[in-house]
RNA sequence: GGGGCGGUAGCUCAGCCGGUCAGAGCAGUGGACUCAUAAUCCAUCGGUCGCCAGUUCAAGUCUGGUCCGCCCCA
């Protein structure tokens, strides 16, 4: 049993045949923010992403560019998903691969366990197979096919044809946890979130449960069934268990006792692999289920559904090459409802990086560092009597920090945003309504100047604070520029407000830099 | 065929258990100001809340039906 402050958040593991699009950085993005922020906390948080790399099609692909699938594997964790997290700015504390062999000999563990226990048992199976989509599909799922493959049942998805595979099957069986897993849904309401995923799974489990194919031996490129080598791990059953291996289970029970269980981060498409069959299986081998699983929404480019088999996916480094990675965590985490589908276009983004990001935020921090240098020679003045506006700019401080952070507690990274954006437009609004400028020319108003340029910076550095899970290169630069001690990713976040300020301020550059609107 | 979600100002979206709920942000328009990234602040234009019927003293807000989009299941 993990204790209370233990965080432990992860997100799908990428099948290294994709391409990376920013709907899985998205999902990182997001999980990563959450990281960040429980970390800022004090809580011993721990955040875990990685790579699915077993299955037929990776086989294929493997093969078809003549070299093995590790090889392949290899070469797209360190050319494409590698790289995406470093694109995006995500800081996870481990990176697992399928083909770990932390991995590998701990599902081995897991599977001989769940055997030995009775709840798998030898079945065969027959059915129609699509390599593209790694799974068995019913009949209703197939169309006649068109063009070359005319006369053949193709898979709807893929449009390929499908294979007739007989095979003897190890069956997990799931129908024995369609009770349990129900009481769960029952018992923790929020165990899916949100409320629109919680109802899908639902229904589904009500519709009942049927038992679960979890081995191959079509073809060898996954973890070997300990029992019978002629077989390997479905894919699916292997990468769910990632998120145990990769915290000690099997080998580290302290360890895996400090991190589990975990709070899943899972785009809704897989949402059922986590909110029924990975808890089923837990629940098999007598360990506690997730702490959540969240499945957020989709992101709509054009109003359709950014797809990983179609090509409407954009990469991340078209929008971080313009915009910068702190632009994209922010617009991403921000605009959209998190859990809901989102749109994305260019022109929207553009939109809010020059309000919000350039105008709100970016220029309120240069204007209270200009006037810092330009009125007190760069020396943090100090507050002398505070007005009542001068409270209430305190107030909002407070009620940001407070806000945002039960906010996070929700998941609700968007209004953990928008709470504390209200720092930024009463700052703004701070600003005009004292107007330093103008107390300025009057040496009788020094008093009075240096309180209204106090309590802006301070408001300043509660920001800095709050914002820099979203945006840690651009709150580090304003850190340093404020003068304050230490790194602002040490500074805890559920306190925001209550940071210690610096002595001396120094120029600061744009934060957001004006973007020429282009194509 | 069964089920879920969404259809609210030009755009993106809030609106919980029915009664200032017709809102926010952006865009547009007018004004103020100049510390700041031609930034900021104030004001303002703007919607028969997809459509039809019903329940009710009162309905984006509940019921039934219907159209559109997406998704899950069979």
């Amino acid at each position: 049993m993990a204790d209370a402050s233990s965080f432990y958040i992860t997100t799908p593991i990428f099948y290294v045949n994709d391409v990376p699009h920013i709907g899985h950085a998205y999902t990182e993005v997001a999980a990563d923010v959450l990281a960040r922020w429980h970390r800022q906390a004090g809580d011993d948080t721990w955040m875990l992403t990685g790579t699915d790399e077993h299955g037929q099609k990776i086989l294929r692909t493997a093969t078809a560019n003549g070299v093995t699938p590790k090889e392949w594997a290899d070469k797209l964790v360190a050319e494409a998903w590698q790289p995406l997290l470093a694109t995006i700015d995500v800081r996870n504390d481990d990176f697992i691969r399928t083909t770990d062999e932390r991995h590998e000999r701990n599902v081995q563990k897991f599977l001989q366990k769940l055997y030995d226990d009775g709840h798998i048992y030898t079945g065969e199976y027959e059915g129609y197979y699509c390599v593209g989509c790694e799974e068995y599909k019913q009949q209703s799922e197939l169309v006649e096919g068109t063009g070359e493959y005319e006369g053949q049942l193709v898979c709807a998805v893929h449009s390929k044809p499908v294979e007739l595979l007989h095979e003897k099957n190890y069956f997990f069986r799931m129908s024995a946890f369609a009770d349990r897993l129900l009481a769960l849904y029952e018992e923790r309401p929020d165990f899916v979130q949100p409320e629109s995923a919680r109802n899908e799974v639902l229904s589904f489990v009500r519709s009942g449960l049927a038992d679960l194919s979890i081995s191959r031996s079509t073809f060898d490129w996954g973890v070997e069934v300990p029992w019978d080598e002629s077989h390997v791990v479905y894919v699916w059953f292997d990468a769910l268990l990632n998120y145990i291996t990769a915290v000690g289970y099997g080998q580290d029970e302290a360890e895996f006792a400090r991190r589990w269980p975990a709070q899943h981060l899972v785009g809704k498409d897989i949402l059922r692999f986590h909110a029924v069959i990975w808890p089923a299986m837990l629940m098999a081998a007598g360990l506690e289920v997730p702490r959540g699983v969240f499945g957020h929404g989709w992101l709509l480019v054009g109003g359709e559904k950014m797809s990983k088999s179609k090509l409407t996916g954009i990469a991340p480094e078209q929008i971080t090459e313009t915009f910068g990675s702190d632009a994209f965590r922010y617009y991403f985490l921000s605009a959209i409802h998190f859990g809901q589908d989102g749109s994305f276009s260019w022109e929207d983004l553009a939109a809010r990086y020059q309000a919000e990001l350039a105008n709100g935020f970016g220029n309120l921090a240069s204007r209270v560092v200009a006037m810092i240098i330009r009125y007190c020679d760069g020396f943090v003045p100090s507050a002398a009597e505070r007005s009542a506006a001068d409270h209430e700019i305190a107030a909002v401080e407070r009620r940001a920090t407070d806000a945002s952070w039960s906010a996070i507690g929700r998941l609700a990274i968007h209004e953990a945003i928008s709470s504390t954006w209200e720092l930024v437009d009463a700052l703004n609004g701070y600003l005009t309504v004292e107007e330093p400028w103008t107390l300025a020319k009057d040496p009788h108003q020094r008093a009075r100047l240096e309180t209204v340029l106090a309590t802006a910076y301070h408001g300043l550095g509660t920001l800095a604070v709050l914002l820099s899970p979203v945006l840690p290169q651009a709150t580090a630069k304003l850190w340093t520029a404020l003068g304050a001690s230490g790194a602002v990713h040490e500074q805890r976040i559920d306190r925001a407000h209550e940071w210690s300020v610096g002595e001396r301020v120094t120029p600061l550059e744009a934060l957001f830099p004006r973007v020429e609107v282009s194509a």
